[in-house]
DNA sequence: TATTGTTATACTCTATAACTATA
DNA sequence: TATAGTTATAGAGTATAACAATA
């Protein structure tokens, strides 16, 4: 949040545009989230994990979050009785995240409370508008962005113990 | 991010895209303004100072910085040699961020920076689509977006020394 | 040897509190 | 009394390291 809110005579800064309307509809999406009790993260969790048997380190990769975030998601998400972590019948190393019935209620709920936010959000625009920006947004995250990004991130220094 | 990646049968994710994209610009800045030893947070109060008489309050305002991020900020553009805290005449208890000459040059490069980035990012759309997508995003963080937002955070808890 | 999941912990970031000096 | 700026530090978030069990 380190951006620009006062325009340049020079490229419009999408930088701050992005910033702010991510942050803005973050805030939103966790404050309709959490009438339900669940954070982004246990929605996005739950939302991946129901119908289909899939690993922690499955679902963190979908939510990109790392596999000790995901550890403290579970972690929640079974203290709400929402999902179990089940041994997996193919491979004794990894445990696959089992929806419960009441998690399926919460996931089906707390998808409709999503689905309302953006609608809600891209309600604000002209029709025209709408398809236009998804569509631009979505251009944007598959690909052509990417490939130009490096990694700046030092990498953050690791904990170092002895020699 | 938390954010799914997986499109579900309903709304766009428009979450998922806004958090996605807005990522990976933040990590191509960066890397861009790192190249000439500058922090988004550097640029940004330099690119806001050159030229006018600013407090620290006022350009931290700005860039929607905590007060204490802006003194953190200001040592390292001292230390780099772009920026100076004088005095306020007008108020004693103010600092004006002045920017030194040599920090007004690195400003003008930083901009040109920035504006490089935004530009190669929106030349990956489709040109018609390019100011429709400028266009919404200004839209929703101008005002539509911000009035449902309430705060949901439930504010940070102070330190708290004895009673 | 590599990988899943866990625990423990260290690091970064940023905001709160408390303070000084002014207004 | 309130505000600009500073310092110190607490707290949240999250990644690294090391480990156990298994592949």
């Amino acid at each position: 949040m380190a951006s620009s809110s006062i325009p340049e005579r020079t490229e419009p800064d999408l930088s701050f545009l992005l910033d702010h309307t991510g942050y803005v509809l973050r805030t939103r999406m966790a404050a309709a989230l959490a009438e339900i009790g669940l954070t982004a993260r246990m929605h996005c969790v739950l939302v991946h994990a129901v119908g289909v048997e899939r690993t922690q380190i499955e679902l963190a990769e979908i939510g990109d979050m790392d596999k000790t975030t995901m550890v403290v998601t579970m972690d929640a998400l079974e203290r709400a009785g929402y999902a179990e972590r089940r041994p997996s019948s193919t491979d004794r190393r990894a445990r696959i995240v089992v929806v419960t019935e009441e998690g399926a209620r919460v996931a089906e709920r707390s998808q409709q409370i999503a689905d309302g936010v953006h609608r809600s959000v891209l309600a604000a625009l002209p029709e025209d508008e709408r398809d236009v920006l998804v569509r631009a947004l979505a251009r944007l995250a598959s690909g052509e962005l990417e490939a130009a990004a490096a990694q700046p991130q030092p990498v953050r220094r690791a904990r170092q113990r002895s020699a």
